[in-house]
DNA sequence: CTTCATTTGTATCAAATGTTACAAAACTGC
DNA sequence: GCAGTTTTGTAACATTTGATACAAATGAAG
């Protein structure tokens, strides 16, 4: 029923040999659900206390809006899990309604029984904790960069992270135009913004690559 | 040395007797270590690869920016655990430096023997996860009020939440003043952007009493 | 009721950014 | 080198919001 050449490739249980994944399936409840094209798996709100694994096809996320219309949030396909950061916490229920993109095949771990699993083995509970503690700080990273008000400070800050305490020269890895989406912005402003920063002698821009000259007033900028 | 009276307020191990605690803490290494007032216990960008928890007194997060100077972030105090949140995760290094603000006693637990604690111990292994979680889940829904740009959205999203299915009568439970600083805009701002939702009879303003009046187009706000 | 403090509504101006458009520069494949 | 595409620089204008100020409305205390 299960195929742990499949879950093996899990996030969650990676690391863990074909062998070792049967054997501990053996010893917990589970079941394997199958779901046609267009078939609900999961509605919004219902209560996540159980760990689902994608084992074939793929499924897509979805939020309701107040008004009932549905907005696609994100394709998931095997073999990653469903919602792993909703299994624990104060508000442990989905907060998208999971559809089925084609046939699916799913394997659904009642949340005790993942417990005992986490127990058993030090490798999914590494697993696990990583997961989400990688989300968290994640999350928390972008939620510092959208503290920045202005594009400005975005800039200063992206630049003296990527400089650290090297050199002061920051290599684009991204184009100006992919740079504005990760802040936010639209792409003339982002531009608008470094050619300020330039005649303010900040920085010294030249296409992909940024000189720093005043690390000190761009903490300034961030700051003060 | 470890003080169970104390150690089980903390939210990790919130729900197990005193008695049990003295039994846990006999069965793996840590390390009980006491700090004088601006002592410092852990430098920012150290490896955080053990679980202190505050037995006694308070310490202070402070981040060092690019320039060297230092701000202060938040005070935790005992019976509070630090940096659970960087326990594991890829960028398990701790993000600010922590200083003693007083006389401070702290228990010291490796990452390894927390790891059997959790293992061990299906009540701390339940804390631990909700915490993080719980944690994730707030970063998240701070990270989605964040995401709406303008302020009319930042309403929309807060009536339509606060409203539910229910009536379409939202008391305000705080004045203008506070919500503004919870949408991290100014109170004229805020005011304002009220004042045109009652014009364009999206809602009907009566100082701390709004009704809304079209769910429909407050989503369009939302949305497209 | 009167007086004072708090809260709310409103106006004006400046700053920051979005929107749109276009040209210059750099890159790509030939 | 050349033609076409992508990327970048720049401009003009509209929109949104911040900053500041002040008046109107409300609420609280006497």
């Amino acid at each position: 029923m299960i195929r742990p050449e499949i879950i093996s490739q899990s996030p969650v249980f990676m690391g863990i040999t074909e062998a070792e994944i049967t054997r501990l399936f053996q010893q917990v409840h589970y079941q394997v659900k199958s779901y046609g094209k267009s078939d609900i798996l999961v509605n919004a709100g219902e209560l996540c206390d159980r760990l689902i694994v994608i084992q074939e096809g793929s499924v897509k996320a979805e939020m309701t809006d107040y008004s009932g219309k549905t907005i696609k949030i994100e394709d998931l396909e095997a073999p990653f899990p469903l919602a792993t950061a909703f299994l624990f916490g104060k508000n442990n229920r989905f907060p998208v309604t999971v559809v089925a993109n084609n046939e699916v095949r799913v394997v659904v771990i009642p949340k005790a029984e993942f417990v005992k699993l986490l127990q058993w083995n030090t490798v999914i509970l590494n697993n696990y904790l990583n997961t989400i503690s990688t989300r968290a700080q994640f999350l928390s990273q972008k939620l510092k960069f959208l503290s920045f008000k202005t594009i400005k400070q975005k800039i200063a800050h992206y630049l003296l992270e990527q400089a650290g305490d090297r050199l002061a020269v920051v290599e684009l890895p991204q184009t100006q135009e992919q740079l504005a989406e990760m802040f936010g912005v639209t792409r003339p402003a982002l531009a608008r913004a470094l050619g300020e920063m330039n005649q303010e002698q900040l920085i010294e821009v030249q296409r992909k690559s940024i000189r720093i000259l005043n690390k000190e007033r761009m903490n300034q900028l961030l700051n003060g």
